[in-house]
DNA sequence: AGGTGTACGTTCAATCCCTGAACAAGGGAG
DNA sequence: CTCCCTTGTTCAGGGATTGAACGTACACCT
């Protein structure tokens, strides 16, 4: 704070550029009019800004200037593991995607070969894309599990044995030689459903995911809300039922036992064979009585679990994602039946549960926001 | 935002303001230091605060000026309303309390006889106090249920019939003539432990007040978090066991159907007769085991909501208040052991669970810290 | 086609604010 | 008692924002 004028034009500086970035391109007196600065301000800030290389300015019939995000170059990478698949997408700065692909994947591997094969995957669209691996800018990962904010290392040895105290932002970093952002799968899709998707513009907002696992995520007041030590919404072990079926955290009865993919599957095996969660969600729209009926359960389960959440956290919003949600009402409905029954009615009559917008590409697309805006998340 | 200019000084004027308060009474070269302005500035900052009444120069040896908040006038009052109490202080602005007393009271009558009863306990302290009436200037209400935060109204008539629809800061304030503000008990004790007890500099807390049901409150970077419609924080009512007994909110199983002091009451009846919540844990204190059972059940329950809580939101301190927090560890082990085992590792790791500092005297501290700093609360 | 109105961006003087330096006034150490 | 340090004030200087005035170009109406 060494002079509070300077500060003040360094704030009002960062305001254009942030209002910029988000509007893609406007003119000054929109800029003017959005920002509340004047047009005078807004026009002697606009040429340090462009001075500086940091907006580009075009004609645009008349006097209009279209002030646009300077063209970022290179590209930036998203790589969301799950449970049971691996995702990758190639994009511009802008959030253009060149090229995506996923496969099938089995997160039980250990770190190195996880990490091995999104490069492959990395190194595989690039190709197609034709595009040189030195392009690259930045990469956003998506992990199914805890990770210390603080240190980046992955924690809690029990759910992903293989992975628990590696530093998979740095041993990818490693191997592609840029900088690598990493982040919870539910954290980014919850970051890109507020970003493009349902929770757009929305403060209060809590999205599950739901696929081979449950995880979850908070936003307050618009922003990641991470807790004191940054495993805030782990709501997949939640006890549900403290007399329940073992979890993979060791616990009992925890919610992902009893609405995760995996429950799902097993519950189906002995009747329909081995199908994976979208096999099953299929299945269920299709009429099978059997699926609709698993899935309407995992509904009344989670349904318990989101009353205790609308209890805690008031939210407005509700989006539901993952595999599972693809199921739509058959999921839904069953959730809003008990969030009713369950929750206070200030809470429950607050609140909206709706199906995530981007569907299973919501946490590669989170991954990209990430890399793009840091900055989205609480200070912490 | 009309003029950056004028704003900023504004910031600056209410950084001094804050910084005095909070500080007591200090010199313009400390303030200078603590606030990172020249002593320029301070010194006409500080000469318009006096021109404007808002803090108090003397002399203090030398050059040296002594600035200290405006002495407030007058007195202000905390009304804490319990599920089986009533408790009344009456304090200076500064929060130094004059008078006090609690007497027994039943929250199941109507909402006018209530505040005819505060209204009533309130001039006989002021009698007692020998002030006048018309000393008062405001008065901080807490009541326990659910108040909207909108309107004030009281919600829910399923739980406090008596006072459902009715507007109890309006009524009040109706019978005093001095502004009332109105607030959940539990978000009360919160702002209590936070200002001045057991939460004190702390960020990310929960509060839970256990006295005959069982209410809770969320501060998230400091300040109160009420949600997207102001119900955030209703622990009491999250459901732990599906099957269990009724609640008086209409479900079954609610957190407070097993560990609220009404149930435990109940539960010592057949073998101890009727006793309040604080004569159970006096029995239990001195050895009783029945009672240190009953306690411990309801420790282990308490213990289920804060570990979904903490896997919620991964907060870093959990303090208990209400009249049963009174058994100190004999509640609180068990509910350290639970989350021990029932929460994620690195949530169980992140939190402490420890006792109110102020004891019943929460609710009431918080109603006069309500009055004096009603912008504590997120902005909403 | 021509005229008029409107919106846009730039320029400039006015205004407001913060800061550094200079300065007066005391208190404390030696 | 003197020197030195700290404190608060004053004043000039430089930044930053704004309102008003101005030139320009497009759109629309006649």
């Amino acid at each position: 704070m060494a002079n509070s004028l300077t500060a003040l034009r360094e704030t009002n500086r960062r305001l254009i550029t942030e209002t910029v970035r988000k509007s893609g391109s406007l003119t000054q007196a929109q800029l003017a009019r959005q920002t509340g600065l004047s047009p005078a301000t807004v026009s002697t800030i606009v040429r340090e800004l462009r001075d500086a290389g940091l907006v580009e300015i075009s004609q645009a019939g008349g006097r209009r200037h279209l002030i646009s995000p300077v063209r970022e170059t290179g590209l930036v990478v998203g790589v969301d593991f799950g449970h049971s698949h691996l995702r990758v997408a190639l994009a511009e700065r802008s959030h253009r995607v060149l090229a995506e692909e996923a496969i099938p994947f089995d997160m039980g591997v250990r770190a190195p070969e996880g990490l091995a094969a999104a490069e492959r995957l990395i190194i595989d669209l690039l190709g197609r894309a034709g595009v040189d691996r030195a392009e690259i800018k930045a990469v956003g990962l998506g992990l199914p599990g805890p990770i210390d904010p603080q240190t980046g290392i992955m924690g809690s040895s029990t759910i992903l044995p293989g992975w628990a105290g590696v530093d998979p932002a740095a041993e990818l970093g490693r191997r592609l030689d840029v900088p690598v952002v990493v982040d919870n799968d539910a954290n980014l899709g919850a970051l890109a459903e507020a970003t493009w998707g349902a929770a757009k513009g929305r403060r209060e907002v809590a999205y599950m995911k739901i696929g081979t696992g449950v995880g979850a995520s908070i936003l307050i007041d618009g922003r990641l809300y991470r807790g004191a030590t940054g495993t805030a919404g782990e709501l997949g072990h939640i006890t549900i039922d403290e007399n329940g079926r073992l979890c993979r955290c060791g616990n009992r009865g925890c919610l992902e036992t009893l609405a995760g993919g995996q429950q799902l599957i097993d519950l189906v095996r002995p009747t329909h064979g081995q199908v994976t969660v979208s096999r099953l969600v299929e299945l269920a729209h299709g009429g099978d009585i059997g699926c609709r009926r698993v899935i309407a359960d995992a509904g009344r389960h989670l349904g318990v679990a989101v009353a205790s959440l609308c209890n805690i956290l008031n939210p407005g919003l509700v989006v539901i994602g993952g595999a599972l949600a693809e199921a739509g009402p058959l999921l839904i409905e069953p959730i809003m039946t008990v969030v009713g029954r369950l929750a206070i009615p200030s809470a429950a009559h607050a609140v909206t549960v709706v199906k995530g917008e981007l569907g299973e590409r919501a946490g590669v697309l989170g991954a990209l926001a990430r890399v793009q805006s840091p900055n989205i998340e609480s200070a912490l």
